[in-house]
DNA sequence: GAGCGAATGCAAATGATTCTTATTTAGGTC
DNA sequence: GACCTAAATAAGAATCATTTGCATTCGCTC
């Protein structure tokens, strides 16, 4: 509830910031988004929305959820699945995806190492600047 | 060349195996595969077989491929993106992705290490079976 | 309160993918 | 080689997620 509340007011003022406007539409959408599970698509949090503003138009949630992307406010999941999902958690993170039921839970690494395959591995002198880590495997639930 | 008849026949070959009926749209699609660059969308395959087979439609390129990953023929990638790449590389790797121009690199891991954070990462009991680790960075062209 | 640019709603457009249906065909059988 | 059947195909309609164009509305600054 109170986490809740500082994530609004975090999300209100990074957005004042940025010089966007305080429209109602866009307070719904950031309540919304500070109080739901964090690995939403553009659908759910319009479902969601529209209960308490029914004139919302779904290109209006598109548009804010894409710029708060660029705001730096949410990043893009990539997960499979048909649709587009938004992670709304900005720490540094990886995933878990169950194979069977599809759930998807947070992983926090304190480190990674890994070793090339040099023989195989035609990166040049191509940098790394950050890796993405994907388990799988079966959540307590499905076993 | 001969690598290239060589992927072509393990995909007849194949593809025999699981009872698929040899029509000359799906040697098509199977040479293209066998011929061209590892992350394919179904547009680049249907866009260079049909200069060859005009009245190819693109459901078939679709449907084909689609069978092809549940036969064990072909994966799918999950990279973003809008339409969906499908991998023709079947060992065991991994992807750098240039995060400028976008090229894909295929890489190989000898080991991967990773520590969770257990204090903040709840995979109870889930047991993981695979990861898939991706690599951002800048590729040698774009540093 | 006026003015301006940003934000919105709506509906149409787009793009990727899937589905439907009538027709054709590969591959086994005699 | 003719025949049969299930699988495969072409074509186009349907679907689903997302984007865009445009006329209107509305925060926000002065």
């Amino acid at each position: 509830m109170t986490e809740n509340n500082d994530n609004l007011e975090k999300l209100v003022g990074l957005s004042k910031e940025k010089g966007l406007k305080l429209t109602p539409q866009r307070m719904v959408i950031f309540r919304i988004l500070s109080e739901c599970n964090q690995h939403v698509t553009v659908d759910e949090v319009y479902q969601r929305a529209r209960v308490e503003y029914p004139m919302l138009s779904p290109a209006t949630v598109y548009r804010n959820m894409e710029q708060m992307v660029d705001t730096g406010l949410l990043t893009h999941l990539e997960l499979s699945g048909t649709s587009m999902r938004y992670d709304t958690n900005l720490d540094e993170h990886h995933h878990f995806v169950c194979t069977k039921c599809g759930v998807v839970f947070d992983v926090y690494l304190d480190k990674v190492n890994y070793k090339l395959d040099e023989s195989r591995s035609h990166l040049g002198n191509a940098k790394v600047n950050s890796l993405d880590l994907h388990l799988q495997g079966t959540c307590g639930e499905c076993l």
